[in-house]
DNA sequence: TAATTAGGACTGGGCGGTCAGTACTACTAT
DNA sequence: ATAGTAGTACTGACCGCCCAGTCCTAATTA
């Protein structure tokens, strides 16, 4: 069985208007308005905002790893250096699609509802450790292969470009410029590296 | 002639309210009830709720200066090294205190405001701008005197050092646990330290 | 014929913001 | 001394709007 059009419609236009509106600053409304869909259609299809909302970052998520993870970090055709180099690539290449900078999807999420729904809360808390372990394998792999430093280890190294990686997107997003998100990354490449 | 008492209750409760809920989701009627000030009074001080919310960050932002980067970062009756461990041990000893942990204030109203909001957001980039200033003095002294590697440029490094710290504590605040601030603070310090 | 979509009216509550008026103090003109 | 004036701090009642969610009917589609 297939998800109906309306479903897919609705889901699509509330991950766009979660990500540059936030969730609770988005109205039922609002998504009924871009989606074209009725307001009753979609309490046919989701039985409240939070569910909606919880089933839209679970297509994100299932998304982020079908197209993001998978063709750069997990992507074991390629050396490591160069799935890390190209998965910043395309995270670069995303936010520069977005005008204004709208902010990690994720990230976004977390900062709003961490603190008030542990539905959400828990769902990027393992959706995190997810992609912490796509960068963990990535990087272990290229310690082994000689391409990476390893006086530290992997885990700890993928902690810190998961957190750093936020933190420049939040900043593209504050300052408005891509500078933050581009220096950053040759940074990291160049720390990673072994000597 | 001093603020009335009111006034500093009102922006008192804003802030912590702010911090934990965000702006949007804190109703002028949640500030009124946690500084017991009335709704009309509160009208008085200020013009609208905008007008409160930059007032807020205004204070906060003088606050930390004066209460956070001036005695750490910005004391130079210290080597610089130990002025960033006692910048990074000041943080952790503030994100501890807040249970559950409620992320950093700048950056959490970053994400909710600078999409929609430019004079939030340009308040928020000269705060940010001038914290890595703050940074980027510290490590370049840190540089001549030999404490730190030289073979990155202070400017870098502080961009990279603050977008790591906002992304730890935006961890710290969706997985409720302190570790990745942490041990990224550790790594950090190691990173930095001349071979 | 059962699942899906459309349409619209309605509820109860929360929201930011407005307003006319009160109380108090201090300065000033007579 | 007194009456008037002005500014500050504060109050409670109120307004119109928007929100998530409900309810019901009817058409359409697979």
């Amino acid at each position: 069985m297939s998800i109906s059009g309306s479903k897919k419609k609705i889901i699509d236009s509330a991950q766009a208007l979660f990500h540059r509106h936030g969730f609770q600053q988005t109205s039922l409304d609002d998504i009924t308005r871009v989606s074209g869909v009725t307001r009753s259609n979609l309490y046919y299809h989701f039985n409240s905002k939070e569910e909606l909302g919880l089933e839209a970052l679970r297509e994100r998520i299932r998304h982020y790893e079908a197209e993001v993870l998978g063709p750069t970090l997990r992507n074991t055709s390629f050396p490591p250096a160069e799935r890390l180099s190209e998965f910043y690539r395309r995270v670069a290449t995303y936010h520069r699609s977005q005008v204004p900078p709208a902010g990690c999807p994720f990230g976004n999420l977390a900062v709003e509802m961490c603190g008030t729904n542990d539905n959400f809360r828990e769902m990027l808390s393992s959706f995190f450790d997810m992609w912490e372990d796509a960068l963990e394998s990535c990087i272990r792999q290229g310690i082994e292969s000689g391409e990476f430093r390893g006086d530290y280890s992997p885990r700890i190294m993928a902690q810190m470009i998961l957190s750093h990686l936020e933190g420049m997107v939040l900043m593209v997003k504050t300052h408005r410029t891509m500078e933050p998100l581009d220096s950053g990354t040759v940074m990291i490449m160049s720390l990673l590296k072994a000597t």
